[in-house]
RNA sequence: CGGGGAUUAGCGCAGUUGGUAGCGCGUCUGGUUUGGGACCAGAAGGUCAUCAGUUCGAGUCUGAUAUCCCCGACCA
């Protein structure tokens, strides 16, 4: 992509309201656009982390047997007075009332939807399991939109529900998808500072398990153990106090964010829409259910929490939205435009900068909008191209005829 | 939902005791520049959040409303 095409610009002004660093690093890029309060644009750059992201949670999902659908946001409002939730989630739904009086909300999430459409193809043991999963937006009231793109009132979430013969069963499923969720945040590059964390869990079991970022950005207190890699929520902390896992006493206290939040639901949907199926003994069971959550646009936000520095942001390379920014500090563009045809001839991604401004601002350009690998042509270099990684200091001069060989080769 | 702050050009902001709105960035034109956010000259760009009131006259004073930010409460 040559930056003069692409639809957004940078800017270098500070919002002194904005406080989150997501937040600024994210609009001053052209990442995200901000609607209203706590309702964001997701600008070309920003929709190509977001497409990076649900990629590689696409493939996790998929390896656990998750099939993607694509539910409506819009839903009626029968399905909530049945589960109950019209009126215990009214706070923070969205209704809407047609001319006919017709009522619908805005979907926080789906588990009306997905139990009933479930119902129309489970019906025998012979139909289980099954995991189906989707990426949608939601829409949930929230009192307070804060941190940026962290607490949205519309977001991009993954969610998945799986459906089993036996609690055994779910209970095996559980454990085979937390092994995908923490798969999902080490290709993210967020595994050294992600908890797999207890969580108060509702009516039909102890705890359900947050997937917990720890940065000071964060809104939820956890307490990681001292002697293994697992965290409690500070909301269940007064009743646990020694690791359910290992048992120690000893924790750490810190500041997270919850990147998700995975619940065993038990029966708590399927009963109120019937959603049952028959045995090998031919007696009706109700179905045993399990939900999974990821935020994509809250995982957008916490990336760049954790992977940022006073210039700018730092994308790990699986989500960038370019892997290489090509500069073009020369007076004329033949050696840029004889680079950028070649890379992209190679399939690299690149996003070629060939405005007619100064080198400062491209070199400043470069540092906010954070893509792995930094590439300089210029009068300087000669018949060589400078590469640098955003995340190191220091750069190196390579013949130009080498720039291929040298940007297909991990740690440059 | 409680408390505090804010709303003036695309963005960031200033605007004094009330007298008819300005700066920086950005944008456009011309010229000079080119390794860390260059310079000169010129130009365009405004329902001063909205509504009501006080006044000869309101960005400025009064009231209401809306929206945004921060702290707290809340968060399947």
């Amino acid at each position: 992509m040559r930056q003069t095409q692409l639809f957004t610009k940078t800017s270098k002004q500070l919002n002194q309201e904005e406080t989150s660093a997501n937040a600024q690093l994210l609009v001053r890029g052209g990442y995200i656009d901000k609607l209203m309060a706590g309702v964001y644009t997701l600008l070309p750059l920003g929709r190509r982390v977001v497409d990076h992201i649900e990629q590689i949670i696409r493939e996790e999902m998929d390896a656990v047997a998750g099939q993607e659908v694509s539910m409506p946001a819009l839903q009626p409002k029968d399905n909530w007075v049945k589960t109950g939730r019209w009126d215990s989630m009214r706070d923070i739904l969205y209704t809407i009332k047609d001319e006919a009086g017709h009522e619908y909300t805005l979907g926080p999430t789906h588990e009306e939807i997905v139990v009933p459409l479930a119902k129309q193809f489970i019906q025998s043991y012979k139909d289980l399991p099954i995991s189906i999963y989707q990426f949608q937006s939601k829409f949930r009231k929230e009192l307070r939109p804060k941190s940026g793109i962290l607490r949205g009132r519309e977001f991009l979430m993954k969610d998945m529900y799986s459906f089993h013969a036996t609690v055994e069963d779910l209970d095996a499923y559980y454990e085979r998808v937390t092994a995908a969720y923490l798969r999902v945040f080490t290709r993210l590059g967020l595994q050294d500072v992600t908890y797999l964390t207890y969580a108060s869990g509702g009516v039909f079991s102890k705890y359900s398990h947050e997937f917990q970022t720890v940065t000071p950005a964060g809104e939820d207190t956890i307490y990681i153990c001292d002697g293994c890699r697992l965290a409690i929520n500070h909301e269940i902390r007064h009743e646990t106090p020694h690791c359910p896992s290992c048992g120690k006493d000893q924790f750490t206290t810190a500041k997270a964010i919850e990147v998700g939040n995975i619940f065993k639901l038990m029966t708590k949907f399927s009963e109120p829409f019937g959603l049952g199926f028959t045995d090998a003994s031919g007696a009706r069971l109700p179905v045993i259910m399990g939900c999974y959550g990821m935020g994509l646009t809250r995982l957008l936000g916490t990336i760049v929490e954790i992977d940022h520095d006073e210039k700018g942001i730092i994308w790990p390379e699986a989500v960038a939205p370019y892997r290489v920014h090509l500069l073009n500090l020369s007076k004329d563009s033949v050696q840029a435009d004889a680079a950028y045809a070649s890379l992209q001839a190679a399939g690299v991604s690149v996003l070629y900068d060939d405005r007619l401004v100064s080198p400062g601002v491209k070199l400043g350009d470069a540092d906010l909008l954070g893509l792995p690998q930094r590439v300089v042509i210029s009068q300087k270099t000669g018949t060589n191209v400078e590469v640098k990684l955003r995340s190191q200091p220091d750069s190196q001069l390579i013949p130009f005829d080498q720039l291929l060989a040298t940007l297909t080769t991990p740690n440059v």
